[in-house]
RNA sequence: GCUACUGUGGCUCAGUCGGUAGAGCAGCUGAUUCGUAAUCAGCAGGUCGCCGGUUCAAGUCCGGCCAGUAGCUCCA
């Protein structure tokens, strides 16, 4: 028989020939760096037993799908060493992830990490043994006694929920069968190194109504040199952690008696926000945002306008003593909430006064301090937070002014973005409803029609985006600008969303041309994001060195002798004076220490004063990065440092 | 909120079998005034996260709480 290959080569075979038999035919090197094929676009065993005119690609472990493959072949290893080891365990799901994969494992017994290293051992035993792995399918009823003859609960229910018709396949690996949709390596031996890497909790089925299993995380390479390489990013990884390293520098702190997920940012921190607020502030009023400055805390009354009683309650601090409704229990008493957003807020100001369509787009913007009862597991440094701070701001505007608008956000967020170094960083995320669920407000049509125009907006700017369902906030649908940590978990940086809904809760009007009043739509928008979150970013990018235009300590300058000290006081009043900040470094100890402990510091500049340039009126400047780049008169220092200031320039 | 782990001077860590705490760095004092990545000496600093229990005796064992970490759920 003849089969096609990826260059469209053919390639003659015996009939029934396999998919690594045709491997073998081609290589014996690409055989053995098989993980699995793709027989006429889909991907298949090596096994696979091939027709006359199938279309064949060997899929190796340098691709994304045979990593997977490798990887998912490794957590039915994991699997079978847990029921080994473990006999009473049940197995529920085991897949692959970015970087690894899991196995969610119900224990009879809970295990700690102690238990890795009889588990890898034993995993070991099943690699060394190198058993051939093969698939076989089973009807409903044959497969359903199979995995209850196993006592296999969680697959009997995976079982039943499989649609009608659908293919149950199972792989066996000596005595070990799992459920399991393919593919895998032909056999186990295959797997040349891996790792367990750590423990958790894990609902089934992701509900937390649910039995909270133990999720098993491991890691395979193909080479031993990859996943140690791979260890060793991830140690270098928790160097830039924000959470230690915003510590360690003196940005933020927490403390037991304030409370979780209500850091304390200290002068280095607050400073790194002012110098971005500030900015930001100015390059809305640029844009035609008018400032606000509205209460962090309103009546009951103005959150069951909003929606915000019935879709946002239980996350919302509330002063008061309130029943299951949402009512006070003392009757007549006021209850208030700190304010989980600000949007609101900035519609009284809109409705102060009548509008004309004149008016429009109006547009308000505020720092604004914002307050969320975030679950106690769910805080984390200074990216989950129960107070912060949000660039936070509406647009009031006519249903055909929303693209523009739209998409003048989008302008200044990329603004933003590109002066703190981190345009490159991002990726773009259209969060959408679910239909049918009640997180949201019940209004099909409008929800549809929203969607629909926002990806029109996101479409003509040819942006590059991945829709998700179930991520809309609960008036309407998402741009969400996305960021990754160090250790590469996702969270929204920015969010800018077109709500349908909020014109006519408020009864929001305008008087338009034809002097009909109508209904304006409104576009929440953030143009930094929450300032604790960003920095958190900022701090892990730039591993603490923060680029010049707003490191909170711009030029230290570092006296070599006590002769030099009342120069070095007026260089620093000098550059405060052009809005520099500098600090001098008058303690009594050797220039070397003092440049070692600017460095650790992450100063940009560091000025080496002496007699010499106390007598010429020159600074010896050391740069970040760069070393000792020689001396220069003080005030051509003065122009460097305020030119790349205001041209916020990232070294 | 759930699961697991962690909590010892400002920081990083040691502390065996339950017998009243130890180091380095930082800090303070003194000496040194030095030219580009850590000068020397001395001193001081701890109700072992908090509360309770077991015990003759608890940093160590047990329970509760607080806080931190990873993940789940959730989310800017």
């Amino acid at each position: 028989m003849n089969i096609t290959l990826k260059n469209g080569d053919s390639l003659t075979l015996e009939d029934g020939a396999t998919a690594y038999a045709a491997a073998l035919a081609i290589s014996e090197g690409l055989a053995r760096a098989a993980a699995c094929a793709r027989v006429n676009g889909e991907l298949a065993d090596l096994s696979t037993p091939l027709k006359e005119g199938d279309s064949l690609e060997i899929v190796t472990l340098k691709e994304r799908e045979g990593l997977e493959v490798y990887r998912h072949t490794c957590a039915h290893v994991l699997a079978q060493a847990l029921k080994t080891v473990f006999p009473t365990c049940k197995l529920a799901i085991g897949p692959v992830i970015e970087n690894g994969f899991y196995y969610d494992v119900d224990f009879k017994t809970p295990i700690t990490m102690e238990d890795f290293g009889k588990i890898e051992a034993e995993m070991k035993k099943i690699i060394k043994a190198n058993l051939p792995i093969e698939r076989f399918t089973l009807g409903r009823e044959d497969a359903l006694a199979l995995m209850k003859s196993f006592s296999e609960d969680y697959k009997t229910e995976i079982i039943r929920n499989l649609p009608e018709g659908a293919v149950i396949s199972f792989y066996r690996q000596g005595a070990f069968t799992d459920l399991c949709r393919g593919p895998h390596l032909p056999s186990t031996g295959r797997i040349k190194a891996f790792k367990l890497t750590s423990l958790a909790g894990a609902y089934w089925r992701g509900d937390e109504k649910n039995r909270m299993l133990t999720r098993i995380y491991g890691t395979a390479f193909a080479k031993k040199d990859e996943l140690d390489e791979y260890l060793q990013r991830l140690e270098e990884a928790k160097k830039r952690d924000h959470n230690k390293l915003g510590r360690d520098l003196g940005i933020f702190m927490t403390s037991d008696v304030v409370g979780q997920g209500l850091p304390i940012l200290m002068p280095k921190g607050a400073k790194i926000l002012q110098i971005l607020s500030r900015f930001v502030e100015d390059e809305e009023a640029k844009r035609g945002f008018m400032i606000t400055k509205t209460p962090n805390m309103a009546k009951s009354d103005l959150y069951k306008i909003s929606g915000h009683w019935s879709h946002y309650r239980d996350k919302m601090f509330i002063l008061g003593e309130i029943d299951g409704q949402g009512e006070a229990v003392n009757k007549g008493e006021e209850i208030m909430a700190l304010r989980p957003m600000t949007c609101p807020f900035q519609y009284q100001i809109y409705k102060n006064g009548l509008k004309s369509y004149r008016d429009l787009p109006c547009r308000y913007s505020e720092t604004a301090t914002e307050f969320r009862k975030e679950a106690s597991g769910e805080m984390h440094g200074l990216i989950r937070v129960r107070q912060f701070t949000l660039s936070d701001g509406h647009i009031i505007c006519t249903k055909e002014q929303v693209e523009g608008e739209f998409k003048r956000c989008l302008d200044l967020s990329y603004y933003i973005l590109d002066c703190l170094g981190m345009r490159e960083d991002v990726t773009f995320r259209f969060s959408k409803r679910r239909k049918g669920s009640d997180k949201y407000i019940d209004d099909d049509e409008a929800w549809d029609n929203t969607e629909a125009m926002m990806k029109t907006i996101l479409d003509d700017l040819a942006l590059d985006y991945v829709e998700a369902e179930d991520e809309a906030a609960f008036y309407g649908p998402k741009l969400d600008v996305q960021i990754r940590n160090v250790f590469g978990k996702e969270d929204t940086l920015i969010t800018i969303q077109i709500d349908f809904a909020a014109g006519h809760s408020f009864g929001m009007e305008y008087v338009d041309a034809d002097g009909v009043k109508k209904t304006p739509y409104v576009i929440h928008r953030s143009s930094i994001g929450c300032y604790e979150r960003t920095l958190a970013f900022l701090i892990e990018k730039y591993a603490g060195a923060f680029p010049l235009w707003f490191a909170p300590v711009q030029v230290k300058v570092l006296p070599i002798t006590d002769r030099a000290a009342d120069y070095a006081n007026s260089l620093v009043e000098e550059l405060a004076m052009l809005g520099i900040r500098a600090e001098a470094d008058l303690r009594n100890e050797k220039i070397g220490r003092k440049i070692v402990d600017a460095e650790n510091e992450k100063v940009p500049y560091k000025l080496v004063v002496g007699d010499k340039e106390v007598e010429e009126g020159t600074v010896s400047v050391r740069k970040r990065s760069a070393g000792d780049i020689g001396a220069m008169p003080k005030t051509d220092f003065f122009a460097l440092v305020k030119k790349e200031t205001d041209e916020k320039t990232i070294f």
